[in-house]
DNA sequence: CACCTTTCGTGTAAGATTTCACAATGATAG
DNA sequence: CTATCATTGTGAAATCTTACACGAAAGGTG
């Protein structure tokens, strides 16, 4: 059952997951629909049902989804149960927005540590966190065992950085610097460049 | 030619141009083959070169494609050869990120103002910027013709001010915001949600 | 010039993804 | 208890996307 699903169906659950969380503080139901999260999403109803059945069978007919219920399901079936701890590479701009950002701790993801090379920030604290040299990164995740990491840093240092820090043992990858990483099989990256966003939408305007 | 291009095509050009952009700063050449840049971007080469078919002939057998004319055609059809205003609402963290990045300008955008709502943070300057009240929003947006939005807002006021932009005539918005954004036929929305890319990667650790 | 190498552009085949549509199931109401 | 309604899970069809493979062009070489 866990084998041979689409990247693409994957690619979803986080979405309905962040939906069913917000069904679930508006309070208003114990149940949902698949028609009721699609239309909610902009998403067929078909669709949902289907991503969802590669996994099991989540709903009940005549009643839908218990909310509760499928939100847990999903958070197991995406490794959230318990939380990640993150490494954050870079505290510049965009490292300091990421140590102040709450949005992690509920979603399965804790800030652990923050890295930077320049003398002036390490030290600096940073939210709960205190700036730390990169010298000493490849002892601290390896000890704290971190698999999850982000990248806020010049392009022109991201794929060495990429390569220390799986060197050290990261298996996911989320970068903000404007450039294609490599890494070896086996290691996911995701990459986050908004003027690659922009420039997708205004072809349409 | 223009009509009936699927969407995951152009979602590619942004990140070619990325690249061959790359490739005129290495400055090592001139050209490059449809192959040499899918290897640099995990892409194959029949798909750049189908990709790029859908527009027209860009290259030429044996040699390539020329970097320098090919930039320039992608430029031209993701409608990039003059820039784009663009309006950063939320002067917070993140909106002050985005202030300060000069990674905007010489890839078609120019970040033009920067909203919020908090007494505090309004008359701020931030970047070559300084923060307007959001109450000016609307007179603004008009009277510069912004067409680019980008949304560094919590989450519960980011559908209110999304129907204010697009009232105001803005037609593609990036939203930081962990939240569906429902909008009329014709205006582009795209996301930006850290924890959703982790999410995804979580699945396969 | 004849030959060789490179690389494009593209028709077609293969594969992936979405949509359709319906039997089956559970809830509800009279 | 039966009829009605809502909604699931899922094969099969339709659509979309990628990969293959090759003729044709361009440039270089002897
Ligand atoms: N600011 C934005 O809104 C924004 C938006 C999109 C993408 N980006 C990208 O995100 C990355 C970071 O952006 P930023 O605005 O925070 O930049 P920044 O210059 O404010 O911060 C970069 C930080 O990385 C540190 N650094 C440099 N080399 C390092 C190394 N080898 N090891 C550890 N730390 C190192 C620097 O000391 C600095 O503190 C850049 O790649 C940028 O292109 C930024
Ligand atoms: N900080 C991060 O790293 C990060 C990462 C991902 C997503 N986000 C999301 O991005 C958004 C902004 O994050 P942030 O960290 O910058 O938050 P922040 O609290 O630092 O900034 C939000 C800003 O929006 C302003 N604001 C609130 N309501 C407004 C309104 N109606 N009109 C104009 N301005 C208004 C506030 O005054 C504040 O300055 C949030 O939705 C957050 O969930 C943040």
């Amino acid at each position: 059952m866990a084998t041979d699903i689409p990247d693409i169906v994957i690619g979803r659950l986080p979405i309905y997951l962040r939906e069913l969380t917000r069904l679930a503080e508006e309070g208003k139901q114990k149940t949902t629909s698949s028609h009721e999260l699609g239309h909610r999403l902009g998403i067929s109803s078909a669709q949902i049902r289907k991503d969802l059945s590669h996994f099991g069978e989540f709903g009940k007919q005549g009643t839908g989804y218990h909310i509760g219920y499928l939100t847990e399901q999903l958070s197991d079936i995406l490794r959230l149960s318990s939380e990640w701890d993150v490494a954050v590479v870079g505290a510049g701009f965009l490292g300091h927005a990421l140590a102040h950002y709450n949005g992690f701790l509920d979603r399965g993801f804790r800030i652990a540590c923050i890295f930077d090379n320049d003398p002036q920030k390490v030290g600096e604290k940073m939210g709960e966190l205190i700036v730390q040299p990169d010298t000493d990164l490849e002892k601290i995740i390896k000890h704290k065992q971190i698999k999850v990491a982000i990248l806020a840093i010049p392009p022109h240092v991201a794929q060495p950085m990429t390569d220390r820090l799986v060197n050290a043992g990261v298996k996911a990858l989320l970068s903000y610097a404007p450039i294609h990483l490599t890494v070896p099989e086996g290691v996911q990256v995701s990459y986050s460049d908004p003027v690659i966003q922009l420039q997708r939408m205004t072809y349409y305007l």
